[in-house]
DNA sequence: GTAGTTTGCGACTTGGCGTTACAAACTCCC
DNA sequence: GGGAGTTTGTAACGCCAAGTCGCAAACTAC
């Protein structure tokens, strides 16, 4: 139980309720339907409710999910429970963006370092951390502080990163810049890449 | 022909294939095999082949396909081809990034207007845009000159926001925010939602 | 206590997708 | 010019993921 996969879609559609239980949260609510997240996230309440039932009785009939201890439980099917470390490169306009939000944070992640290479940068402060030089990298993540890459600097100099990072054993990058990666098998890319979602989504409102 | 929709996953992976081929072009590949997009994706190349030769023959054997015609030809299938307007909300670090990267450029979405609250960001430029005050919004919308709505405002405004772009008849929301949009149901919102993609890659590392 | 809501779950059907296989078309090199 | 290697286009087959319908059980509210 503990090795078997869930299937892609299972894996996906989970995520994505924990995206909507995420923000409903914020929003003050503390239960929620499966009608209800249904609504936000386009996917038939009965395929919702056959999703969650497949680990436990998570529910209260009558009354729908308690949105926090869904969370915990999905975050549990997930194994994704727990703080994950990440380092951000490039603190750009969007690699600022992305220290200052709280997107990674309420999803369990926290972002231990920010590096860059422009002199003006490093030293600076984002939030409480400061901006560390790239030359730091080897060290960081010796100490284990790197779970996930997350690459906001521009798409040429994206590859020397990904290979920096494969070196020091970082398995998992996070691409947000235009940048084909070849990184080995054992590695797994994501790429952002919002245009591309909008364009899927501009597909099916002219359909 | 024209009217039935491709299925979701087609379009879905039609649109990867599209990220990866633009991808390509950008790094100076000409051509580019099923194999190759494969590696990229992901996508079984049999699977690839497949859903490329139900709309014509696009690939030269012994060669690969053109990247070129194949975006071309893609965006065809996706109808999205030509140019689409759309609108930035909010001109902080976030919507900088967005405004000054590539990323909707290169897929045929042009930034017609940016705009924001704070008085002493209205006025600026950002690349070769002049960032206007947030009121201007019906006046512009009445022009046609708003497809999408893409908001990188916090979160705490954002509904307020899409509720003006619904009132300015706005059919598509890309939201950057953490914030549950509720819209009519003709309209159509896109949450961008880097965190859980995440967790969602995380979950497979760990399997 | 009765009506309304929502979960949990079984049964059935559909079709998307992986897989295997192979002929045809193209390139490259000798 | 010819042969080896590569890659597309396409057919056939089978599995299982996921949509759908239906209904009992549990809970709330009035």
């Amino acid at each position: 139980m503990a090795s078997d996969r869930l299937t892609l879609g299972v894996a996906a559609r989970l995520s994505r309720y924990l995206q909507v239980l995420t923000q409903a949260r914020k929003m003050g609510k503390s239960s929620i339907s499966s009608q209800a997240i249904s609504e936000y996230t386009g996917v038939n309440p009965t395929q919702i409710r056959r999703d969650l039932s497949g680990f436990g009785k998570f529910g209260k009939r009558g009354v729908g999910y308690d949105i926090d201890s869904l969370i915990e439980q999905i975050r549990k099917i997930l194994r994704t429970s727990g703080t994950h470390n990440i380092a951000l490169f490039g603190a750009g306009n969007l690699g600022q963006a992305i220290a200052s939000s709280s997107v990674f944070g309420d999803h369990g992640f926290r972002i231990s370092a920010i590096f860059d290479v422009a002199p003006d940068r490093v030293g600076q402060k984002v939030g409480d951390l400061t901006i560390r030089h790239y030359d730091e990298l080897a060290s960081v993540a010796a100490s284990g502080g790197i779970m996930v890459g997350v690459l906001a600097v521009p798409g040429d100099v994206a590859q020397h990163v990904a290979d920096d990072l494969v070196a020091a054993g970082v398995k998992i990058i996070f691409n947000y810049s235009d940048a084909l990666l070849s990184v080995p098998s054992d590695v797994t890319v994501h790429t952002s890449s919002p245009a591309v979602e909008l364009l899927y989504a501009l597909y099916f409102y002219l359909s």
